[in-house]
RNA sequence: GGCGGCUUAGCCAAGUGGUAAGGCAGAGGUCUGCAAAACCUCUAUGCGGCGGUUCAAAUCCGCCAGCCGCCUCCA
């Protein structure tokens, strides 16, 4: 197997990829605070690790993958008063709409999902010893973690302590903190009726960055391969899970970072706070998974994606165009063996960088193989190869029905919209024939039409 | 204000020194009862602009313009 080369965002360059067990990867990815229904930016995300780790297993590795679910948070929190619901239903609501939105995209479960609560003894202890090492200090019942204790912060973004204390005008200032870049590993709670649980500092909840240097730390031990995130949380989220674990441990805590773009409405980048987002329930709605994922993945992994619909659109003809390839063919109906001519291309895009883009332009290439190959076996051959490396990609081309099922509500309620006003048209032809016997066949389906004024109606299902 | 990134055909998007992948859309044709699918052909002398380096630049350097992200929670 070639060497995989990846965009190192601490180095800012290529490095070849050399784990430091070179059998095994361990990765960990930022997952979502789970307060809403996710949106396709985190879509993205999730089909952004589901790919890599699917290839590292295809490259031979080993691979561990862990994504975290932040399940105690102020949005969380806030919710809970909302909907006046206990934080802790309220965060297993919507993880459990992540599962479902995950399952319908097809990612892969990763090796383990640590939620922040599981680990607050961890968390505990973690805190003690960075006070001890006077790497963080406590006021009140808050506990902050002093960066001006890290000689290295800002490693990650580029800049240094006094550059980044420049560009720190728009924060709001905190009297408590020694630094104004210092950030809590321990919030106290203002009130006794405030959620929160009982730490060594008394009532409180963790600060956000905490949990994932933890976490980490406790799976996978000092250092791991791979870290990857949104390019959003490189500052300040990922600069400080570094700076609180490398000053626990005296060693690099992550050896690469990897980062995916953001997705865009409109050039804006679509955040729950900017109130453009749309969820992955939505969008499911009127596009398949498969369509979602080649949106993606049509689209290098770091750099930023508009999202349209007509993007979408163009993303369900090329899968529709794949699938096409494969019709003739079902799980009880594989090919044996594949051409293996493309495998070699395919492999040299996915270790550069994961260039998924070019890898889906080889399936488009196999896929001219498989529409003018003449000789039965050896299109089959090259059916196998498409389908082994689609596969990889985690797209799913054969077997599509079950997708489509996904759309019915939507092509449902259009064929009924649509007989319903062929109707009219007959109504108003005064065929009356025409219009009873359409009427008629919707009864039978269980949808009632009923007629209104001026052409109007509106239809139901009827028991 | 500080730091980072982006600008390639109608649209999306690869390509980081050797003469522009792929998809979508579009045009013409073959096939077809008609469609669909498939196949064949066509669709950027040019990669934001201006300079420079080089035998050779979309690719390197400089300047300019436009756009975006992070610096507050964010995948």
């Amino acid at each position: 197997m070639k060497k995989i080369t990846v965009f190192n965002n601490l180095t800012k360059q290529k490095e070849i990829l050399e784990p430091l067990d070179p059998t095994t990867i361990n990765i960990y990815t930022c997952g979502p605070t789970v307060y809403d229904d996710s949106h396709i930016g985190h879509a993205r995300s999730a089909l952004t690790w589901d790919v890599i780790t699917r290839f590292l297993r295809y490259a031979g590795y080993k691979v561990h993958w862990a994504r975290n679910i932040t399940d105690i948070d102020d949005k969380i929190l806030k919710k809970s008063i909302e909907l006046g619901i206990n934080p802790s239903k309220v965060a297993r609501i919507y993880t459990y709409s992540f599962y479902e939105d995950m399952i319908r995209l097809g990612i892969d479960w990763p090796d383990y999902e640590p939620q922040a609560t599981q680990y607050l003894p961890q968390m505990y202890s973690f805190i003690e010893s960075l006070i001890k090492n006077k790497h963080a200090y406590t006021v009140d019942n808050d506990v902050y973690f002093s960066v001006s204790s890290f000689k290295e912060y800002g490693k990650l973004k580029g800049q240094n302590i006094q550059e980044l204390e420049k560009g720190f005008g728009r924060i709001e200032p905190n009297e408590k903190k020694k630094n104004k870049l210092d950030f809590a590993l321990w919030k106290g709670v203002k009130s006794n009726n405030e959620y929160g649980f009982d730490s060594p500092w008394g009532k409180g909840r963790p600060g956000w960055h905490l949990e994932c240097s933890t976490m980490n730390y406790s799976l996978f031990g000092p250092t791991l391969d791979i870290h990857g995130g949104g390019d959003d949380l490189i500052f300040p989220h990922h600069e400080n899970e570094i700076a609180q674990s490398e000053s626990l441990t005296g060693r690099p805590f992550a050896k690469y970072w990897l980062h995916n773009g953001m997705i865009l409405v409109n050039e804006e980048k679509m955040a729950k706070s900017l109130g453009n987002f749309i969820t992955i329930k939505e969008v499911l709605k009127s596009t398949t998974p498969n369509a979602l994922r080649f949106f993606v993945l049509n689209t290098h992994y770091r750099m930023p994606l508009n999202y349209t619909s007509e993007a979408l659109v163009a993303a369900q003809n090329g899968i529709n165009r794949l699938q096409e390839a494969l019709s003739d063919l079902s799980d009880n109906n594989l090919p044996e063996s594949s051409t293996g001519n493309f495998a070699k291309e395919f492999t040299d895009a996915m270790c550069n960088d994961f260039n998924t883009p070019i890898a889906l332009s080889i399936l488009f290439n196999i896929t001219d193989k498989i529409n003018t190959e003449k000789n039965p076996k050896q299109k089959k051959a090259y059916q196998k190869e498409l389908l082994n490396l689609s596969q990889t990609l985690g797209l799913n081309l054969i077997n599509t029905q079950a997708e489509y099922a996904t759309l019915k509500d939507k092509s449902f309620s259009s064929i009924i919209e649509m007989l319903i006003n062929w109707r009219i048209e007959c109504k108003n032809n005064k065929d009356y024939k025409s219009a009873d016997k359409i009427r008629d066949i919707l009864s039978k389906c269980n949808i009632e039409v009923k007629d209104l004024t001026d052409n109007k109606y509106k239809w139901q299902f009827k028991a």
